[in-house]
Parts: C-alpha cells; structure tokens; sequence
DNA sequence: ATGACGGTGTGGCACCGA
C-alpha cells in the first residue's frame, strides 16, 4: 500500500502534474494540502476518472486539503476536533484494505511567518490542539499515519542553512520540541527509517534558483504509528515533479507499507 | 535587503507563503 503526500500550491494551477504524476505513480492514496479552492471548485470528475475518490476540506484562496484514494475514506474529520479553527488544514479517513484499516491523518500545519508574531503564536496554539487530538485518534486507530506539509524542519539535516537559519521559522526549538512530541506519542519519520542522501529535501524557494542549488528544506513527513512501523518498505521523496513547468515549490514523499 | 518567485484576489498592487 503506498501513501504519498504533496503539497501542490494551488490545485486549480497544478492539477494536469497532479494527474501525469498519479499516472506514473499509482499511489493508493494521495493527501494534498495548499488546494487554495474552494469545495465547490474541486475537480472531482476529473479525478475519479483518473480512478481517484476524493474527501476534500477547501477553502478559497487560502489552505485546503483532500484525501484521494482508489476507495473512498469513511469516517472522515474536518480539522482538529476540539480546536476551534477558521482555516481548512486537515482531513482525516479511514482506508479499508484487505490487511486491514489505515487511518490517515493530512495536515498543512501552519505556517507560522515568524518567531514572536501572531501567527507564531497560532502556530504553537495549532501544534498542541493537533498532539491533544491526534493521542485519542492513536488509541481509537492503531494503524494510523499523519502526514503533510509540518512547516518544521525536524533537526539539522533537514535544512540547507542549519547555522544561518538557527532559531529562524521551521527551525526554531520551540518547533522542533512540537515536532518532537508528535513522535512521542508514538510516531516515526518513515523517511528516517532509511539510509537517505545527504541534503534530501521536499521544498525548494522560487527565488534564487534554490532547486539549482539544493537550497531546499525537509519540511513534508511521513510519520507512522508505532503497529504501522513494522510494515513500512521503503519512503521516498521525488523530486521530478519539481523540474516541470511552473511547479509547485513542494514535491510528493511517498511511502510504502506492506500491507495487501 | 523591507529583495528575489509565484498564487490569489476584483487587482493596476497587496498579501501570503517558507
């Protein structure tokens, strides 16, 4: 079974790469955060004919996420629950495989602009609502994967400019503390479960020719709960999509799980 | 460097992202 998250900055923008790469990367789940669409804009005919159903939370101009998958999600949660939220920033479902369910939980965490500002502040307000929700979904769904976009860069190796950007937004301790205890509650980065390149991120900045450079961040994760650990084959990133015309500045990670 | 690039909105630029 494999699982795969992108970021695509804008669906309305992206979605023929959306639709070449679910062709060349028969996923069986799909997570998308940043659709900046609204529900009612949301190309569902077009991915179910690409043989995608779709779970989707969207929101004008702004956030937006969806779960597409070849059966459709059940018991599907619209944001945080207990966290009253004005943003649309995560989709949660159930998949039903013949090894079992897998509860997927897809986040665009929040941004969080700078260290001090308000939005820093809805930041850390948003990490802990999403820890205090995501204990009883762990209890509730043994099988269970969170992944997205987290906005944080979990340690050094994750970052071009861990000296430079130190304590600057996505690498500020007070994240990574957050980062941290989301593992605690019994999760693991799939990525970090394998040797990787050094260097391997999944956003590149427009400016700069910071893909030329590998000026990039590890900012979209993959983590599996601790019954998932066991099955996990392999987590890539894939960083091809980044060499299209007008991509997005994220690129899919994708995981494996051994699961019929 | 209060920049760069790119998406959205009801725009002629501002705001946001990371």
């Amino acid at each position: 079974m494999k699982i795969a998250t992108w970021n695509i900055n804008s669906l309305t923008v992206r979605l023929p790469q959306v639709l070449d790469w679910l062709a060349a990367n028969p996923v069986d789940v799909l997570c998308l955060q940043e659709l900046k669409l609204s529900d009612d804009k949301f190309p569902l005919m077009e991915l179910a004919a690409a043989g995608y159903q779709s779970a989707v939370f969207g929101q004008k101009t702004y956030n937006g996420v969806a779960i597409l998958s070849r059966a459709a999600a059940r018991n599907v949660v619209k944001n945080i629950e207990g966290f009253s939220d004005e943003q649309s920033r995560v989709i949660a479902g159930t998949l039903d495989m013949p090894g079992g369910e897998v509860r997927v939980v897809n986040a665009y965490f929040v941004n969080g602009q700078s260290p001090g500002s308000d939005k820093f502040a809805y930041k850390m307000k948003w990490l802990t609502g999403l820890r205090a929700w995501l204990q009883g979904e762990l209890l509730a769904h043994p099988n269970l994967v969170l992944v997205g976009d987290f906005n944080i860069t979990a340690d050094d190796r994750d970052t071009f400019d861990p000296e430079g950007l130190r304590e600057t937004i996505h690498h500020t301790t007070e994240e990574r503390l957050h980062f941290q205890a989301l593992v605690s509650l019994g999760l693991t980065d799939a990525f970090r479960m394998f040797e990787q390149p050094e260097k391997s991120y999944s956003w590149w900045d427009y400016r700069e020719f910071a893909f030329r450079r590998n000026r990039g961040m590890r900012i979209d994760y993959i983590l599996v709960s601790d019954a998932l650990k066991p099955k996990v084959v392999s987590c890539v990133i894939d960083k091809l999509p980044r060499k299209n015309e007008r991509p997005s500045d994220h690129v899919p990670v994708v995981v494996d799980l051994d699961l019929p």
